[in-house]
RNA sequence: GCCAGCGUAGCUCAGACGGCAGAGCAACUGAUUUGUAAUCAGUGGGUCGGGGGUUCGAUUCCCUUCGCUGGCUCCA
């Protein structure tokens, strides 16, 4: 007889005499309410299963419900165990290999004799729910690794043999239901009966273990809720993004198009499209004036001896464009800094005159693999709003400090929200263990410095040096790097960059690379999405459309619509023969912010009726009037 | 690059065992002069993504190529 103090927060302790004790029985002491909504618990700090048996005689105790971002995550495990289930019963000679839980959702990649296709997916979901009704509980058992390998050899499962050797455990759990078993840390759901709402989305391709040199497996996406009103919503959400898409958007307000006979990846800008890339263009190099930047411009293509001295050739190769000009080899930009290496290198330079700020709307090529590409997310040519600063090491800091303010500023403005990652050293990469340690200091010193919260992404550095990535959340929930602020300790000693200090010695000064929307073409994706296409008045590539009633009120409508012209409102007219109604659906469509309604009413008061995107009107002013607001509207970046 | 799906009029989509390719919207012409999300009528419009093959005959079947979409370790 063993004596268990358990206790759970906001409750009296409770001692349990008792040979053992599950986990479940603990709960049960406490009449925690909903305990059929209960999935698993926290044992002091750790996730277990109901079934459990508590092996500390003190436990703080603590139920994770399915509603829950936990309980949610372990009832999409579970999900996907009874899917796997699924699979094996419906195709015999399957092999199961991974299937964890992710955001919203969870997946089981499968080795099998031909690759699963969407309407296999009714099918599986028809037997998942046989699984679910039978009810079968999930069991725990500990087994120790050589075991679990001829278990799982025994049943031809290759790849779980290969997941246990790589392991390296002693022992590992496994975890069954009904007939199917599999290798499994868990927690689980304590029976199937309790997965209330799934469904199964797409099938997909995937490497073993992500590596395309190892087997390509078929893997099945579904997700799971709590409840089926929750799973109905976010599908619902899902295709209501769909319609936000500005690959479909995009075209429909006339902003670009692509086209098969151009090329893969590669953006045509239309009118308006173009106006909204002027937009962005001059805001941002306002801004970086405004900050102490220097324009500046550089070559599209570069002896490829400059590349071979920067080592773009030996480290990003497969992603260029080469070229050939009387017998010379030239490579198509990929970045912009050697341009601005020279820049800084074609004079003497003090100590006083840094930080040198070079600012460059750069359009650069990269091959991209082509089943990455993705509308306006990911292209081959796009213009990057880049900079580099060269500086002392001690401005560093300071440098990087203004840039990760500048970003905020930036995207205070487009409320969008953001995280920080910071990303050391990648496997082929140059450079000296000491400067990168420095540099990744001084990246995490300035985001320390500004109390900002950061998360650290191993390995996934530059090759020439650490970076801060800005990755934006778009409106499919899928995240974006826009603003990136990279350290590079290498460039400047490549190019043997120097100034000459105090001391009036030669110095070696840093160098940071940042851009802070990023790539405009991404960004303005992104943008397309975030505002469904509706923009701001002062992003709006044309911000007012002047609407006639009758072709009685045009000369008074041309007078408006030059007024407005004269005053750099991005205007249109429409003075077609057409009804009212028929023209405001048009811009409507079109999401223009302004329609200005000219009829009788307004000619005879010499004025306009505004009407605005969401369908409000305006009282009746004169067009001065309007262009005040209009104007303030754009002032405030509205 | 690899796996899967897709590609029919400017757009959204039908279609057929392999047997002359369809609708709505848009465009154009005319009528209409109109007050807050589609006025009416008529007309034109397609190498069914490109190339090759099978066939008497291919938009349909096969191969190939281009393009698009979803994915390609948020670690049992």
């Amino acid at each position: 007889m063993k004596t268990f103090s358990i206790h759970l927060k906001g409750k009296p302790p409770v001692q349990v005499q008792a040979e053992s004790l599950s986990v479940r029985e603990a709960l049960e002491r406490f009449e925690v309410g909903g305990l059929d909504r209960v999935v698993a618990a926290k044992v002091n700090g750790e996730q277990r299963d109901l079934s459990a048996e508590i092996a500390e005689e003190e436990a703080e105790i603590k139920p994770v419900y399915i509603q829950s971002e936990e309980g949610l995550h372990i009832l999409r495990h579970s999900t996907s165990h009874v899917m796997a289930m699924a699979v094996k019963e419906l195709f015999p000679g399957v092999k199961v290999t991974i299937g964890p839980a992710i955001e919203n959702a969870f997946y089981y990649d499968f080795d099998y004799e031909r690759p699963f296709r969407e309407d296999d997916l009714p099918a599986i979901e028809e037997k998942m729910k046989e699984i679910v009704n039978a009810d079968l509980p999930f069991s725990r058992k500990e087994i120790t690794s050589q075991e679990a390998i001829r278990f799982f050899r025994d049943q031809g499962e290759d790849y779980k043999v290969e997941l246990i050797q790589d392991l390296g455990a002693d022992r590992v759990s496994l975890y069954t239901q009904g007939g199917f078993t599999d290798l499994c840390r868990g927690p689980h759901i304590p029976s199937t009966g309790m997965i209330p709402a799934f469904h199964l989305t797409h099938v997909a391709g995937a490497y073993w273990r992500g590596d395309e040199k190892r087997p390509m497996l078929s893997r099945i996406y579904g997700t799971a809720f709590a409840d089926q009103k929750s799973l109905k919503k976010y599908l619902y959400r899902l295709e209501e993004a769909k319609k936000r898409n500005h690959v479909k958007l995009g075209p429909r307000l006339e902003l670009f198009s692509t086209h098969e006979e151009i090329g893969a990846g590669m953006i045509v800008w239309h009118p308006k499209g173009a106006m909204l890339r002027h937009i962005l263009e001059e805001f941002e190099i306002r801004e970086h004036l405004h900050r102490g930047y220097e324009l500046v411009k550089g070559p599209e293509i570069l002896k490829t001896e400059l590349w071979k001295k920067s080592g773009h050739f030996e480290n990003y190769r497969e992603n260029m464009y080469f070229t050939e000009i009387d017998k010379q080899s030239y490579g198509i930009k990929p970045m912009n800094c050697l341009a601005h290496m020279l820049i800084y290198a074609s004079k003497l330079r003090s100590y006083r005159d840094l930080p040198k700020r070079y600012f460059e709307l750069g359009t650069v090529h990269r091959h991209e693999r082509s089943g990455v590409l993705n509308g306006l997310f990911r292209v081959r040519e796009f213009t990057q709003d880049d900079a580099h600063i060269i500086c002392t090491p001690d401005q560093l800091n300071g440098e990087i400090k203004g840039v990760l303010n500048f970003v905020q500023e930036v995207m205070g403005i487009f409320a969008f929200p953001y995280d920080l990652e910071i990303s050391t050293r990648p496997e082929k990469s140059i450079g000296s263990d000491a400067d990168w340690e420095l540099a990744t200091q001084a990246l995490v010193q300035a985001m320390e410095d500004e109390g900002l919260a950061y998360e650290i992404n191993e390995g996934d550095g530059a090759f020439y040096g650490p970076k801060i990535d800005v990755k934006l959340n778009d409106a499919l929930g899928r995240k974006w790097q826009c603003a990136t602020i990279q350290c590079d300790f290498t460039l400047p000693e490549k190019f043997d960059l120097t100034y000459i200090g105090k001391d009036g010695d030669r110095h070696r000064p840093v160098m940071v690379h940042r851009v802070i929307l990023g790539a405009i073409e991404r960004f303005i994706g992104i943008l397309i999405e975030h505002y469904a296409g509706a923009f701001p008045t002062w992003l709006a590539p044309v911000q007012a459309v002047v609407l006639t009633v009758t072709d009685r009120n045009i000369t008074h409508a041309r007078e408006v619509y030059q007024a407005l012209l004269d005053a750099d409102i991005r205007v249109e007219a429409d003075f077609r023969n057409e009804k009212l109604g028929f023209k405001i659906r048009e811009a409507q469509l079109s999401k223009v912010p302004y329609m200005l309604i000219i009829g009788d009413r307004e000619c005879d008061n010499n004025g306009v009726t505004p009407r605005q995107r969401n369908g409000q009107n305006l009282s009746l002013m004169n067009a001065g009037g309007f262009i005040d607001l209009i104007r303030q509207e754009i002032q405030q970046r509205r």
